[in-house]
RNA sequence: GAAUUGCAGUUCUA
């Protein structure tokens, strides 16, 4: 309905009117809120469902783990979770297992999840996939890249989920060789074709793992590049490599009509406060204030580049601007 | 019968 195009007020003036409001609509509300972030608003609906006497089902259970998960609440999803051993479902869904890996692991509840995890008698990829990321979530590197091989001893097959969680650990800990292993068998699984995401993460694993060189050439591979593949080689210029190269590949990202954001000129306005680069800086920021791009992270950059470029006006004018606003 | 479910991509910061 009106709540997958992500407007609410639409949705909500659908729902009252509905005369016939069946679980499906209620989970499709609950859901959606869950999806924009609006956690604790899934919930409130979640209990107003409940009031009118419609019990859950497992979807809306898996709705509301996902409404607990965005906003980290960690004691409403064990209710649920007691609510869903009590009544005897917990074996008839796989996605319970993985919601509450993912939760377990955002509240580094280490124990809660290592046991839901283990006492899950069916698990898929994303169970495994949810864990390893738990895995890098309290700090177990080497058990999280090792889960690659037991998962597929399992018979179970990665997805670009899988090698995007592992790549994440291998950025945490720097390690360039294992990142490697992995691009090697998201090359064998043709998987930089199919996924944009897992393009523009390798390019970030390289990156933050020092291989800049490498990161350059995947990212010229790529079959598509977004904003986020241009942010992350982008990054690793202004990071790794100091010089106004930056700005030539900031300028072709444009030219390719790719249409940077706040994160983008983040990244380039970080180079131009190394490089010392005022004219430029400049020129940027007139830039964010048209495209309407200014947020805080913004302006904590363009601050930095005006004082780093020892135009203190500047930086103090910014500054009062974001007080006033914010 | 159909419509509603789980993990995962880029900057800075505590």
């Amino acid at each position: 309905g009106y709540a997958k195009c992500g407007s609410f007020l639409e949705a909500q003036r659908v729902f009252e009117k509905l005369s016939a409001r069946n679980i499906v609509s209620w989970n499709a509300m609950i859901n959606r809120f869950a999806e924009y972030g609006y956690g604790e608003m899934a919930l409130q609906w979640f209990e107003r469902m409940q009031c009118d006497d419609i019990s859950p089902d497992a979807v809306t259970l898996t709705s509301s783990l996902k409404a607990c998960a965005s906003i980290v609440d960690g004691v409403r999803s064990q209710e649920i979770h007691g609510y869903i051993v009590k009544i005897g479902i917990w074996d008839h869904d796989v996605f319970f297992g993985s919601s509450f890996v993912d939760i377990y692991a955002k509240c580094s509840w280490i124990a809660d999840m290592y046991h839901v995890f283990q006492t899950s008698v069916v698990r898929d990829v994303v169970t495994w996939n949810a864990f390893i990321s738990g895995l890098l979530e309290v700090g177990q590197h080497e058990r999280a890249l090792n889960s690659l091989d037991q998962m597929r001893h399992e018979g179970l097959c990665p997805n670009a989920g899988t090698f995007i969680a592992l790549l994440k650990v291998c950025s945490c800990i720097g390690a360039p060789f294992r990142g490697e292993c992995i691009h090697t068998e998201i090359v064998k699984e043709g998987l930089l074709e199919q996924d944009a995401h897992v393009g523009s993460i390798l390019v970030d694993a390289y990156v933050k793992c020092g291989l800049f060189t490498e990161a350059q050439s995947v990212f010229e591979m790529l079959p598509a590049r977004d904003v986020i593949s241009w942010n992350a080689l982008l990054a690793g210029y202004a990071e790794h490599m100091p010089g106004e190269e930056i700005l030539q590949h900031f300028k072709r990202m444009k030219f390719e009509g790719i249409a940077p954001d706040s994160i983008t000129y983040s990244c380039i306005l970080k180079a131009c406060s190394n490089l010392g680069a005022f004219n430029e800086g400049c020129e940027l920021h007139k830039e964010i204030v048209t495209r309407g791009l200014m947020d805080s992270e913004v302006k904590n950059a363009l601050i930095d580049m005006y004082s780093k470029c020892r135009a203190i006006d500047d930086a103090q004018h910014v500054f009062e601007q974001s007080r006033m606003t914010s």
